[in-house]
DNA sequence: GAAAGATAGATTGCATACAATCCATCAGTT
DNA sequence: AACTGATGGATTGTATGCAATCTATCTTTC
């Protein structure tokens, strides 16, 4: 059950915060057995920890974690681009670029995430390496989960990501590997930047 | 029950054969439950896909998806070795230094693999980010898992890889980041081509 | 003859009960 | 007082039954 997996972090659990497979269960009104397969995929994903006859503890997640978590995203998709610009077919490219031409015109906040996510799905697909691409998939979920995690604060990406975006796209275009990778290496430090002004800001109001 | 999880391989599932939980379960003489959960590892590790109400598909697994991996875990490993370059403390080093000069006075190659697996592991570890030590150990995980489940061709490290292992102790000592990363890499195009090499060899086994 | 619908079988998703394991506390002994 | 062993509670690991869902085949209708 995959809501199980998203409430579990909606709540506001903190770092280090422990939870049993029957508490989890009686938080959400289901059986110990989809907690359970939730939380074994919580692990898998690195946000929890789970130890044996202990409990499910939730790992601290701040700035250093969020950096972490974004370096890992950096290698994969910076190769991933690095590939793409040798092999991704023209026709992918412009399509891209028109949408989010389009996109700029409408403004419509919540459709930037998908395209976003449009964009480096088609890039990690392009890399015509299935596994690289279901790594670039798993981290692109996993920042999904914090986001909603972390609630509505990380929403809005930040402004200068459709410029970024273009300027991908130009160097996959121009068949630039180095530009092209670095391109999505800017692109993703303004994106983890973003994100670690968040979290703070998050941090700031849980305070008071 | 990770029993269950080298169980589904050893046996000799081709590439395209599904298995239901049931089956697995006879077959292990399990309950589905545990099976369950090995099924989703498995399919987290990208071994086999799980298709709803079709049961587990094994996933292809020959050259193109073994170079693919490889590819993946280069990325990983060469980042790791470039962050320890700087970050590894000396007695670490000195440490595995004498392991590796021990080991090859005793020539015993079962030990092989333990020694190289604490190797990257150290490395991993003193790169100082554990999400990044995380996925390393997930590729290392899955990378035993596959050389069990093709069984022992695999199991001769290959003989170049002591010389290999020391040039990487080496260059980390001397912190020269960018020849601890592409001693890194040879090292893995290495233990990649050495893989394949094992890999076909069974192929071809097979047919007979 | 082809297509749409129904029906039966197969398969997974979830719930519950039970067994095994672990941890902490407490009593007993030196 | 410190250490060892036992005991009870808590937690996870596994088994099994049932419900929901999907697939494939067969039937019916046009």
């Amino acid at each position: 059950m995959r809501g199980v997996i998203h409430g579990l972090l909606r709540g506001r659990w903190r770092g280090g915060d422990r939870l049993t497979e029957v508490d989890a269960a009686d938080l959400f009104k289901v059986s110990r057995t989809p907690v359970r397969e939730a939380l074994l995929e919580l692990a898998s994903m690195g946000i929890v920890e789970l130890r044996r006859n202990c409990g499910a503890i939730l790992l601290p997640f701040g700035e250093k974690e969020l950096r972490n978590l974004y370096a890992v995203r950096t290698l994969l998709e910076t190769e991933a681009a690095r590939l793409a610009a040798t092999r991704m077919d023209d026709t992918a490219i412009d399509q891209l670029k028109s949408s989010f031409t389009a996109l700029r015109r409408e403004q419509r906040p919540d459709a930037d995430w998908k395209l976003d996510r449009e964009l480096h799905a088609a890039i990690a697909q392009a890399a015509d390496n299935p596994r690289l691409a279901g790594e670039i998939a798993r981290y692109s979920d996993l920042v999904q989960t914090m986001r909603e995690a972390v609630g509505t604060v990380l929403a809005d990406i930040h402004s200068a990501s459709l410029a970024e975006h273009l300027r991908i796209l130009r160097c996959l275009k121009q068949r630039d590997t180095n530009a092209a990778a670095e391109a999505m290496r800017q692109h993703l430090a303004q994106a983890a930047s973003s994100a670690v002004a968040a979290v703070k800001q998050v941090g700031k109001a849980q305070k008071h």
